[in-house]
DNA sequence: CCCCTATGTTAAGAAATTGTTAAGGGCTGA
DNA sequence: TCAGCCCTTAACAATTTCTTAACATAGGGG
């Protein structure tokens, strides 16, 4: 693990943070921490981690809160986030999952567990960038790099645009109603259905529209 | 959405299996049982589960051993593995993630946090669908991609002609009443039953009349 | 064979859905 | 601050789909 990783910490012990904060810089991870979820959401914004390590028990805003918060944020939305709770929260961590957590650790913290944790959420994550290339035909997508080449010519498409073309090559051939493609992309945002189609018309203006069909009724589809 | 996951599970108890499986198939996941490494891995081979659950402690082949020789079969490198293991138990954690373990849960096992992870182990990694295809004679049906395939040729149906096609496929040689069809297809809409003549005859122009028949005074059905 | 009813067929207009364009607000970087 | 891009929405156009009505045809029972 030759790269040097970002990790948010956020917990409102002081002596937790200092704790973690020494075992992970041992490490060679570059940490950053936070007393509170509002001060973790500002400081990831800034700072932007691969991962951020979330106490679910803390006063003002909880951390399946502040979790919940975090996968709204555009940037933000596939950052790794890891839970620490006490043994006994199981409801926790099934909150937890559900408001989009990646990993769960009970205290007391075994550094070397959590360190080991860690580093497996990491390379797992490395592993799902690295398949995220997709190419079909004349269309080549890399999403690490938010690079789309049409014909071997780049080709810039805006963020939703990306996001929206991505999410129809995941399946190709498969029909997305607008319920799901707003579900995908726009998360529990509340947004017109009718934006869907100015972005596809956005879409086939830069990769021509024989690519992209429409099932009238239904949604929209990728096809080769 | 009836997911229907394969598990496979190995552990050399049999009460765990018989409890745990239990409680997988309440939630209804398929479920395999193996009592070993040995086995599990000939089982493995045939079942392609889409997730394993390996207890750690097992005589003859442990877990971590059992785990590194699956991820090295060509069809198996990317099963979910994810160990059970007794809690003080630090250093198999650390050894069952280098060898390509993709979580861990701590005995004793509470079956509502395993199935969480579960869970959220297969949303993770869930990028195939479920298909709902009929095939039938020179019909080729497949309905998340909205395609029809008549003698291997794609044939493009509106949504109300989509949807009826499916639905009188769904049971060939079934009568359906007129009354039967427009409770599932309009719904609880209000539609003059000759309405769906129509669109059986812009079904009959694209496939053939054949497959379609008409019973007098009752409804219809599809043939083979 | 005739009558009656159910279904086949066609075309037209209504309804629904999507395509397209442009305007305006928000955000960002020079 | 300002220019420029991004996103969303509204308005109108274009297209497809759906429904209905009207007439044609078939088929069973008397």
């Amino acid at each position: 693990m030759s790269e040097s990783y970002k990790i948010l910490l956020v917990d409102d012990e002081k002596d937790i943070l200092e704790f973690l904060s020494y075992n992970l810089k041992k490490e060679s991870f570059i940490v950053r921490t936070a007393l509170n979820g509002e001060l973790a959401i500002e400081e990831a914004k800034k700072f932007h981690p691969d991962l951020i390590i979330l106490d679910v028990m803390m006063p003002e805003m909880d951390g399946i809160t502040t979790c919940a918060e975090i996968r709204k944020i555009s940037d933000l939305e596939s950052v790794l986030i890891l839970f620490l709770t006490a043994r006994s929260e199981e409801y926790s961590e099934l909150a937890g999952f559900d408001a989009g957590a990646d990993d769960y650790v009970t205290k007391p913290i075994k550094p070397k567990l959590l360190i080991s944790r860690i580093k497996a959420l990491l390379k797992r994550n490395n592993k799902k960038e690295i398949e995220s290339n997709i190419k079909i035909a004349d269309i080549n997508i890399d999403k690490s790099k938010h690079l789309l080449l049409y014909k071997n010519e780049e080709v810039h498409l805006a963020k939703k645009e990306f996001n929206l073309l991505y999410y129809l090559m995941t399946i190709p051939g498969r029909v997305f109603t607008r319920q799901e493609i707003i579900a995908e992309i726009w998360k529990d945002a509340f947004v017109g259905d009718r934006t869907i189609d100015v972005h596809i018309r956005k879409i086939r203006e830069k990769i021509g529209s024989h690519h992209i069909k429409t099932i009238k009724g239904v949604g929209y589809k990728f096809d080769i």
